[in-house]
DNA sequence: TGGCACACGTTATAGCATAACGCAATTGAT
DNA sequence: ATCAATTGCGTTATGCTATAACGTGTGCCA
């Protein structure tokens, strides 16, 4: 069942961007990624944009909602996110801290049938879900 | 004009807002509220967006991260959501229709004790959690 | 070899949010 | 009463986030 996980030869613009984000210790906004392309031939948001709905598409990287910035999928080589077609496991989970901007993903099943029980009672067809908890991480909150 | 509702006394301008926000039947964006209100005599975004502030803050209404709206709190009356003092039950959920735009807010005790126990194994201090699904409601599914 | 799909580049515009200033009304302790 | 502190209000200006609409170039393959 698992094809797998090929890497979909990147564009010269999204390995431009995707590594901007590998690189970073935190989440990056578009705009930000935009700047520190600009040696590389970046003028434009829609440069950027482009790049970051396809590496989304293949899910190697994450939008975060309540920030409006975007990190790299943390969860390198396995079957984490899912691309396009036949997602890897569910929902994302996210913690991130306020003050140091660090993100820790993760993952909980027990979270993840809860929700989708919710929404078959409902008849909820869920596409994406968001979850997102801001606050200290253990350093910062000392 | 209409006397608002109960709960805290609300500025003139506060219930302008919350009007909006409960008379709608889908989120509202800040500045959808601004034109709804021209009439009223706003003039700038900044009048929205202290009174959607403090409307939060009351626990009175919610901010949909991944759509940059507003909606009226659902648990009218309970003290659902928790204001800035002793907060009511714990994080509310939402899904969201990306067809018709209905939102339905609901609480979950198993998730949230979930993410909780994820939080204090890792020493992470939860400040607020977002959870939005979006995808097709019931009607819209079919 | 013509059509298609896709990435790319550019300009312009739309949509979301806050900074910084000053004024007015309220409260509440002196 | 009066002063000071607080809070809300209004305005202008600005910054950040995201997409529309147009056109170009390239590779593929029927």
């Amino acid at each position: 069942m698992n094809a797998p996980i090929v890497t979909p030869a990147l564009t010269k613009n999204q390995s431009l961007v995707f590594d901007v984000l590998t690189r970073a210790d935190a989440p990056v906004s578009a705009y930000t990624i935009l700047d520190r392309l600009r040696d590389h031939g970046f003028r434009a948001p829609l440069q950027v944009y482009r790049a970051l709905d396809k590496l989304t598409e293949f899910g190697m990287i994450h939008r975060l909602e309540s920030l409006n910035a975007f990190v790299a999928c943390a969860h390198r080589n396995s079957e984490c996110c899912g691309g396009g077609s036949g997602h890897g496991h569910g929902t994302v989970a996210f913690a991130i801290c306020d003050s140091c901007g660090h993100v820790s993903e993760f993952h909980d099943d027990k979270v993840d049938h809860r929700l989708g029980d919710w929404a078959k009672a409902k008849g909820f067809k869920p596409a994406k879900t968001t979850i997102e908890i801001r606050g200290l991480c253990h350093g910062c909150a000392a």
